[in-house]
DNA sequence: GTCTATAATCAGATAGAC
DNA sequence: GTCTATCTGATTATAGAC
């Protein structure tokens, strides 16, 4: 810091440490979604990075604070997709659509489990910034489009929209995608429809 | 063993034997559905249960059979109840019963999250007759009721019975059920209800 | 079978040289 | 910042007396 001679290799030495840092996080998001957070260990992380676990920690302070960088990521990635879904596309539509996202990101694995339980990943997670106006800022617009669904009647107006809103979060980690893909009798596009339509047509015949 | 000349006495240590095993299973599936099973540590059982930790392990040879008793547990209680489901419901309403019940088992703090990755629990799980057989007794009925439904014609026709099961068993587990419990603005009965017209209803409008 | 005490292991975090 | 080596605490599991 405050190196005014040479600002291009600051700036160089700063890109690695970003770049290297993008690595961590990325490789954190994986094994997140593959394990679990309680499952994944730092000495995994750090040897899948091809780092030692020491220089981890001049990253990041705890295994909480890599996990929560990587939820920060997801995070930044859906408002990313949210940002881009076409205006033109109706309420109900644009929600089918992020539904869909979510749910191509898990079966790629890379998707991280939500923390359900009270682990201590919760409160790290509840205390991080970052963290929570995304999750604000995807729950402001995905509710919006709900209640927009609603008043124009295609989405059942008789649910509460937090009901709604959390049910679609509950499928962006719904275990019967994983299960189905176990199964090895479907596509991971056939998957995503059936999922897809039992979440909004549901399981009842129409 | 062997004792011919004590079998009452005999029998009354089986059965203090046996409840004091039903005590220790019953807090583990507490804990389980708690906690989950990373989270739970076998100092707590022993402590919630009042006994050593030794002595626990003279019951169970390791952490892994112990949350598979519980598990066993609970697929011999939805056993139980499957077997008292009114034979005169049609085999939508029988479907619809049952997932009610595993919801209110949730919200009672007794349904143990299932163990979603590859943890060591599962491969102990696979391993477990008595855990399997419930399973598949448990898979052969509802996925005999999910077929009659569908040639009923009250069930979508279009969906794999398979996908239709896995959507039911994930219900068990769904984590909205806890999300909107913590909201605190709805009943345990209204969150039931929410749940499963999401389930079978869908979220569309009808 | 129950207990206290202890072993054995593993994982999160740190020290200190370079 | 990165490394090797180490510390620390938590946790599963066991030894051995009663």
């Amino acid at each position: 810091m405050g190196s005014s001679d040479k600002p291009v290799k600051v700036s160089f030495k700063e890109q690695m440490l970003r770049a290297r840092e993008d690595a961590i996080v990325h490789t954190v998001n994986r094994l997140l979604a593959e394990k679990g957070f309680d499952a994944m260990t730092v000495d995994e992380v750090a040897a899948a990075v091809g780092i030692a676990k020491a220089s981890l920690y001049k990253h990041f302070p705890s295994k909480e604070d890599l996990a929560a960088a990587a939820m920060v990521r997801v995070m930044r990635r859906a408002q990313e997709y949210l940002g881009q879904v076409p205006a033109s596309l109706s309420p109900l539509d644009k929600l089918r659509t992020v539904a869909r996202w979510t749910m191509e990101v898990q079966l790629a694995g890379e998707m991280p489990s939500l923390p359900s339980q009270n682990s201590t990943l919760r409160a790290t997670l509840m205390a991080n910034r970052d963290y929570l106006d995304g999750l604000m800022a995807i729950s402001d617009q995905l509710g919006g489009w709900i209640e927009a669904a609603q008043k124009e009647g295609t989405l059942n107006p008789a649910l509460p929209p937090i009901a709604v809103l959390y049910t679609l979060y509950a499928r962006a980690c719904d275990p019967v995608l994983e299960f189905l893909k176990a199964g090895g009798q479907h596509t991971d596009a056939q998957i995503v429809e059936l999922v897809l339509s039992t979440c909004f047509d549901g399981l009842n015949a129409r």
